[in-house]
DNA sequence: ACCATCGATATATAATAACATATCATTATC
DNA sequence: GATAATGATATGTTATTATATATCGATGGT
């Protein structure tokens, strides 16, 4: 196949490692088999526009015919979204990895308590999900939470933060923007939020 | 069909419509037959990417898979571009017209001299190019050139002129802008330049 | 009136994408 | 060692694109 059809194959490709989900997990999203999605990627089939779309709006991407001319400032342009998309993941990561050093300096008796527990639990499961963790500003919330706890007087402060850890993980699990609200996605993406592992 | 092959489609058709050539031309330009051009344009087909390659090629566009945050910042560039390169169409114009004008009000021994005749050929047929003439500069020359006559002592100029006008309405037939080299050129457009219309 | 060109539509045929389903070798985790 | 998950590959079927070729009604130029 040619050139061009290169590039958009390995564009899906590095889109998807960035995104850290497997071939089977973007076939859920798109809707795409995953033996389909293994064949574009190494740019064995000629594919179809629409199956493009579909992989692409599952990668948060968008497909645009654009003047030769201004080729390269529209890529100098996706480049400077991408890096700056995985500076928010390094952040993220980081507040992340500042939370359960909080949670694992809390005095011993706090530490037995189930509400700890399932705390530690939320972060662990957040922390699976690693390309995908944007939300420095709810991390850093949950760790100065933490950190503010003195002596044995936190249990209301942990069992908040538990909570506020299920909700995002659950945001978490369905790549939905903490920021954006029900009613403003577009219709193809209100999806149930329920923790799917039931 | 969806949204986005219906976007992919009004963004050929404009393209198309922008560089001012039809269907069968575009076909001869791309490989791609013309029903299955008015098909795409209409959004019929859920076409394949190579097919979307051969025309986006012949079309001087490029596609492109960009991040969704990026798409707002990428559609203004490309609409910059394209208002950039109508300027530059009206621009080119203006000059022919002004060319034409300094053409017509030379002496009249010089107006029945052949090569004012095959100049005034020359620039006719450069007129009716009218989207993809850009050669601002080339045209400036040929007109400065001409308002510079004086009396009927210009034939030598007329002449030259003749030659420019002649070699540019050929670069134009074949859309090769006149900057580039033909070393430079990818080998895909390494076409003769010869009158396609012996 | 005649002619050329346009975009749209029709018919027939061959090639291939899209999909379902299954399985493989490899890797990582417990 | 057992298990789960991964990307790649295989088989078979169906639907659709891509192409060649032709033609149509509409439009514009001479």
């Amino acid at each position: 196949m040619s050139y061009e059809t290169e590039h958009i194959a390995a564009s899906l490709k590095k889109a998807r490692a960035s995104k850290g989900i497997s071939q089977r997990e973007l076939a859920k999203r798109s809707g795409v088999p995953q033996s389909h999605i293994s064949k574009i990627e190494s740019n064995a089939v000629d594919l179809r526009i629409s199956s493009l779309a579909s992989l692409a709006h599952a990668l948060d991407l968008e497909l645009e015919l654009v003047p030769r001319k201004a080729a390269p400032a529209v890529r100098s342009i996706a480049r400077n979204a991408i890096t700056q998309n995985n500076r928010g993941n390094a952040d993220a990561l980081n507040e992340l990895n500042r939370t359960l050093r909080a949670l694992n300096t809390l005095p011993k008796a706090l530490q037995e308590n189930t509400a700890t527990q399932t705390l530690h639990k939320q972060l662990s499961e957040i922390s699976n999900l690693r390309n995908t963790i944007h939300q420095t500003g709810a991390l850093h919330q949950l760790r100065t939470t933490l950190e503010a706890i003195e002596g044995n007087d936190g249990l209301k402060e942990i069992r908040k933060a538990a909570r506020d850890a299920k909700r995002l993980r659950n945001e978490l699990v369905h790549n939905v923007a903490p920021t954006e609200t029900q009613e403003s996605k577009p219709a193809y993406s209100l999806d149930d939020e329920e923790d799917d592992d039931a």
